[in-house]
DNA sequence: TACTATATAGTAATCATTCTTATTTGTCAA
DNA sequence: TTGACAAATAAGAATGATTACTATATAGTA
């Protein structure tokens, strides 16, 4: 039995909760929820400005603590910049990118090709990898038009 | 015949300062010279520093303004990181990256096979791909020791 | 050499992020 | 159900990176 994607969230999230003796609030509750709605990668200003509309009083800097908490825990995690603002990335499956290098728009997509590639004998001197990811650049349709 | 890296690099400043009418100060040149020797992805500041040792009267905000220049010409390029500092990225050829999550320090290396990933029709239906990029995430060997 | 657009140093302003503190709240044991 | 208390929050200040400003200096050019 597959989990909804929604369950698999909050589910995560009262577990991670649980597990570190953390308190369930109303907040973090809010933040969980937005960033379980979200389809980008969104910076914390957004994730405030739209947690903002459930609860009018809660404060940037509770929604950008949360973030990191919930970054921490794993139940999201932080997106690739270029020296820019903080992005997280609520998507939890394996996947990639493509960035638009004009409107900084982040894309995902999913590649088994991509999942598999092995790691060269160089980068495994390195050290262990955990994750590995392609990022693709360039410009979206949608820039590309005007 | 191939040119030396260090040739390489000069050329390519002369030149783009010649195509963009920019004039060839010493600071840009002494800038230009630690990006050269640059064995890392620096910070900004870390260029500063080493800068100074030729020019201590230079400023931050002349280092830093002349690395968004190189930026934006191409002669050096910027490292995806994780809303922390802006690092540079002195090394022009086409590689990939390790990432130690712990030390945060960047090793890049060269594979064949990952410069000729095919790009999936899911992901050139987002746009037109300019650079294809590996990132290897994990834990390098000197902090796996501790 | 003298001219002029460009670049620089020094400093101030901005903006994201992190820290501090007084107050509130969720959890749990009684 | 209640009270104690550790944890979490709101508000705002501090920090640190980045960007903007401006008077002065300089590279390139005739
Ligand atoms: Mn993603
Ligand atoms: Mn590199
Ligand atoms: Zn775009
Ligand atoms: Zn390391």
């Amino acid at each position: 039995m597959r989990l909804e994607k929604s369950q698999d969230f909050t589910q995560l999230f009262s577990q991670k909760c649980a597990e570190h003796g953390l308190k369930i609030t109303p907040q973090r509750s809010a933040v969980c929820a937005e960033l379980m709605k979200a389809k980008d990668h969104p910076t914390a200003d957004a994730v405030y400005k739209r947690v903002r509309e459930k609860l009018p009083n809660i404060s940037f800097d509770t929604v950008y603590r949360t973030l990191l908490l919930f970054t921490e825990l794993g139940i999201i995690s932080l997106v690739e910049g270029y020296g820019e603002q903080k992005r997280f990335e609520p998507n939890l499956h394996q996947h990639h990118h493509f960035r638009c290098v004009k409107c900084r728009k982040i894309f995902d997509f999913e590649s088994d090709t991509y999942d598999q590639i092995a790691v060269p004998k160089e980068a495994r001197n390195y050290g262990t990898v955990i994750h590995k990811r392609v990022v693709l650049e360039g410009v979206c349709a949608r820039c590309r038009r005007t």
